[in-house]
DNA sequence: TGCTACAATGCAAGCGCTTTCATGAAACTG
DNA sequence: CAGTTTCATGAAAGCGCTTGCATTGTAGCA
């Protein structure tokens, strides 16, 4: 419990010699303590305590090429959608020896590039990155640098990038469908912007794809297209509301979206379902929450993020290729789809 | 755009010999340009991006040591209360040229022991941490190493150390007095675990002093504590409901106990205010999103972690002794508190 | 007893960067 | 024009760690 007070830190150099061995010994003892007896062992981890040693990691990282780290980045912290999965990822993560670094982009392609770079700067040994769509330069560094790398949140039939998600378009067609099968003709969209979010865009050309095949020119459908968050969701609804022919059910592309719209719908006067139908997307607890409560695609979050850190740690350690997997999604007809009113 | 295929990464090295200079020259001109001559500042860029270099973040740190970095170590990710202001507090940070490291531990006091020291040994310039309560080796620690540090998201009133946020338990006094105000002498109290967290701690006291200054014995009060989630508010409102004497109004330490408690209310056939009054903390986004809307205590998210980030940055460049700074929480009355029934 | 085999340890060379100090050239001074 | 600054640059010493290789000591074997 000596402190260094106010001293530098303590170093592999100071435990060496308390112990009275060499740093290398100390260091194969912190690492691979097989390869050191366990009386030695002992004298260094007394000194370790005593001395209050702390590795430091940036030495560590720059000697071993090795870090123990894997970088995640994801485009909000502040919306449920990601938090959920991400802590699965960071536990699964953690029993397996390794840290998670996380940092948002706030949905800008350039900072996700920048962001790219700096986790690879710091050492990450693999990275986990949402959706597919990205500048190809990104992608380009990746191999270059061999970084292993897996896609998440999304998973497209034909793509061979490593990739664990949903077929977020096909489990919109199939929403859709039910939607159509309730009776309404008119719908409005309430998108995310969706240029360098190719979750939302999906989702849409799912919405539009299953209109397609019921007959229905997807192109005089409205849609709004708006960022994440409850206040822009209600917004989109008022504005769609708004408008010449008024939907019967509006589609959100998030549970977030969809809660706005039912916020807006309220303060309109509007009955969910009786006079409006809304539907969302996620299923995060949110959508169980309000009144009343959502239809929406439920999606496995957390065992999305525990499986990709299970595969972003094989790829890491054993260097293959790189697999991709495909959830599940479902439909929960919960309260706020109904028949359409004419 | 000369790849590095398969290669290891482009060095400082590299960099130098592509622009005829020294390794010295390629830093100076990277870090202060000021005192590189415009032809050779010329060259070196034109060599960083023929090579696509990046710097080895690991190596600058222990050449330099000093990482631009700021560590935030929050006690969830899930909880939109944190997400909020640490949105606010990384924006403030990166617009002054830092980066922000956060990790989670579960609210468990061990695994913040540990992640301070692990984003101290990451290098960490300086760290947020939430709340007072933590074991005194970590302060010891945090002293010894002379790391600049930051209490958020509480302000007591008497401590020295250096804190940025609002005082939970005056806060929770005011609120309480406004349900006193509305007739309620049968209280409930919905709590997260208080051990290890004080903002939970304070804010049942606030309540049980308000209690005492009206003649009610906070002892007979019934308190039930348990983790943040809406199931748990859900759950323990269920069970304070189960009790002989039922209280007629409920006192959620946060926002999300109480929207649990709130579905809790309707699936058990209690009309909220009517029946029940609920009452929450923090307002979230949550807390207008419910129906009926949640009354409960605004507190200031984002301008406490911007404030933060400021007075962080100010720490670690100046070296200052610290300051601690109050915000003023407000009262929301919206819809959930009403006149107490009997 | 002399030999090999092996386990435990030490030596020392880096990992990729920053930074002090030295150096030489150019720009001033009187 | 010699002497002094100023400026741009380079050489090289680390920062704290890991790890390949060399060295030692001891056990196992014939």
């Amino acid at each position: 419990m000596t402190g260094q007070l106010g001293a530098s830190p303590p170093t592999l150099d100071d435990v060496a010699q308390a112990a009275g061995v060499s740093t290398a010994t100390v260091s194969r003892c912190l690492n691979q303590s097989e390869k050191v007896s366990q009386e030695t062992a002992k004298r260094v981890h007394n000194a370790v305590k005593n001395l209050g040693y702390t590795p430091n990691f940036s030495a560590r990282a720059l000697a071993a090429k090795r870090t123990f780290t894997i970088g995640a980045i994801i485009p909000t912290m502040e919306n449920a959608i990601f938090a959920r999965g991400l802590q699965a990822f960071q536990e699964t993560l953690n029993i397996k020896g390794y840290t998670l670094l996380v940092s948002s982009t706030g949905y800008d392609p350039e900072r996700e590039a920048e962001q790219i770079r700096n986790l690879i700067a710091r050492g990450a040994d693999g990275l986990l990155l949402i959706g597919y769509e990205r500048d190809e330069d990104s992608y380009k560094f990746l191999s270059a640098r061999q970084i292993p790398y897996l896609l998440a949140w999304a998973h497209r039939p034909g793509d061979t990038r490593p990739a664990i998600g949903f077929d977020n378009q096909q489990s919109m067609i199939d929403l859709t469908r039910e939607v159509l099968k309730q009776g309404h003709r008119e719908i409005g969209i309430i998108s995310g912007i969706r240029s360098g979010n190719d979750r939302a865009a999906d989702r849409v050309k799912g919405i539009r794809a299953a209109l397609r095949q019921a007959g229905i020119d997807p192109n005089h459908v409205p849609l709004i297209e708006t960022s994440y968050s409850i206040t822009n969701g209600a917004e989109a609804f008022a504005k769609l509301m708004q408008g010449g022919n008024k939907p019967t059910a509006v589609m959100c592309v998030n549970d977030v979206l969809a809660a706005g719209a039912m916020q807006s719908a309220r303060d309109l006067g509007l009955r969910v379902p009786q006079d409006i139908s809304i539907t969302g997307f996620d299923d995060i607890e949110l959508a169980s929450l309000v009144t009343p409560k959502l239809t929406t695609v439920h999606v496995p979050h957390r065992d999305m993020g525990s499986l990709a850190a299970q595969e972003l740690i094989t790829l890491v350690e054993k260097k293959q290729p790189g697999r991709s997997f495909k959830l599940e999604s479902s439909l929960r007809m919960r309260e706020t789809l109904g028949k359409a009113k004419r």
